[in-house]
DNA sequence: CGATTTAAGGACCAATCGGTCTATATATAT
DNA sequence: ATATATATAGACCGATTGGTCCTTAAATCG
C-alpha cells in the first residue's frame, strides 16, 4: 500500500511492489492476480482504514464538537510538513484514475460520501446540543468541511507549517460554532 | 497541454503527444527537449491561463465581493458534472509529482500563493468597505477559501451536480460576508 | 532556377513495462 | 524416508516506454 501511497498507480513499477511485499513475481501474481487488482485492495485498505479512524474520532462518546476538532487536527497533522509531501493515495487516486476507471471512480466517491454522511451526522448532533452558529445546516456544513479537508491534502503537498494549518482548519471550525 | 491534463504525466505517452501536438517525434523534441520540458511548458501555461482569469475576476472594477462570487462560481462550474471529472492539471500535478520534483513542486507552491495572496487581497478590500462578518482576517479567510477551492477539484473527479456545488459554495461565502 | 538551410517523417534503439512459465527448493503427508 | 503438493526465484516474453538519428521533403535565399 505504501508504494502505490507515495509513488501513485502508473508511478509504482513490478520491481517497486516486489521490493515492497517481499514477493516474487511469480507468487505476487498467484497470490493477487495481477496489478490493477492489487491496487483495488491497497486502496480498499487505505479507505477502511481512513473510515474506521474517523469513527473513532467522530462517532466517540465525547462532544461532536470535540470529535470534529480531534478530525481535523488529525487531517492537519497529516497534511503539514513531511506528512503533508507524503500526500494521499485516496486524493492522488482520484486525481489520476477516478475519471477513467470506474471501479476506483466508485470507490471514490463511495469514500467522500462516507466522509460527508459521518461530518454532517457530527454536525447534527451538536445541532441538536445547541452548540451551532445560527443558520448553520449540518448538510451544507458538512459538504464545506469535506472540501476543505480534501483541499488541506492538496496544499500539504507543499510541506505548509503545522501551525498556519491548524488556524485555518480552527478559524473555519468557528465559523460554524457558538 | 489538454493531454497532460487529462491523463496526468507518466499516464501520457509520447504517441499521445505526437498525436496532440500533430508533430514527428523528431520535431517535437527538436522544439521542446523532453518530455519532462515539454510538460514544465504545458504547466506554465497552465498557471498563466489561470492567474490571468483570477485577475480578471477578482481584481475588476465590480465590488470585491461580487468579484469573490465569481471566482467561485467558475470553480463550481469547472468541477461539476462533465467539466468535473476531466479534473485540473495543477491539483493532478501536485498529488503526482510535487513531491518529488522539486521544479514541480515550486511552480506548483507558487500558484497556490499566487491564488491565496489575490484571494486575501480581495477580501480586504471587503473589509475596508464594511462587507465583511464581525471577526473575518483577510489572510486567514484566503487559506480557507484556497483550501475549499482546491477541495472542490478533488470532489469534482466524482461529478457532483453543479447546483449543490454551488450551494455549498454560497454557503461558505456567507460565513465570511454580511 | 539552383543551392543551401530547415524541418518533417519514421525506422530504430536500449531499457523497462506488465505478465507468464519453468525449474528448483521447501514443506507436508504417508 | 519417499512421494507429493506448494511456493519460491528468476529467466523469459512481447509490447511499450522515452529518446536518437538518418533520410527525405519543403522552404528560403542568391
Amino acid at each position: 500500500m505504501g508504494v502505490f501511497w507515495s509513488r501513485g498507480y502508473h508511478g509504482t513499477a513490478l520491481p517497486d511492489l516486489l521490493h515492497a511485499t517481499k514477493l516474487s513475481r511469480g507468487s505476487l501474481y498467484a497470490a493477487f492476480g495481477d496489478k490493477h487488482s492489487l491496487f483495488l485492495r491497497a486502496l480498499d485498505r487505505y479507505i477502511v482504514d481512513a473510515v474506521t479512524r474517523m469513527d473513532l474520532e467522530l462517532t466517540s462518546p465525547r462532544e461532536p464538537i470535540d470529535g470534529l476538532r480531534a478530525f481535523l487536527a488529525g487531517y492537519v497533522d497529516r497534511t503539514s510538513g513531511a506528512n503533508g509531501r507524503r500526500g494521499c493515495l485516496l486524493v492522488a487516486t482520484a486525481m489520476e484514475l477516478a475519471g477513467q476507471d470506474a471501479e476506483v471512480g466508485r470507490r471514490v466517491a463511495g469514500f467522500f460520501k462516507a466522509m460527508e454522511t459521518r461530518v454532517a451526522d457530527a454536525l447534527s448532533r451538536a445541532k441538536t446540543m445547541g452548540k451551532l452558529a445560527d443558520g448553520v445546516e449540518p448538510s451544507s456544513a458538512a459538504k464545506i468541511l469535506v472540501c476543505f479537508v480534501e483541499g488541506l491534502r492538496v496544499i500539504g503537498k507543499t510541506a505548509p507549517a503545522r501551525t498556519t494549518s491548524q488556524a485555518t482548519a480552527d478559524a473555519l471550525l468557528d465559523c460554524f460554532t457558538r
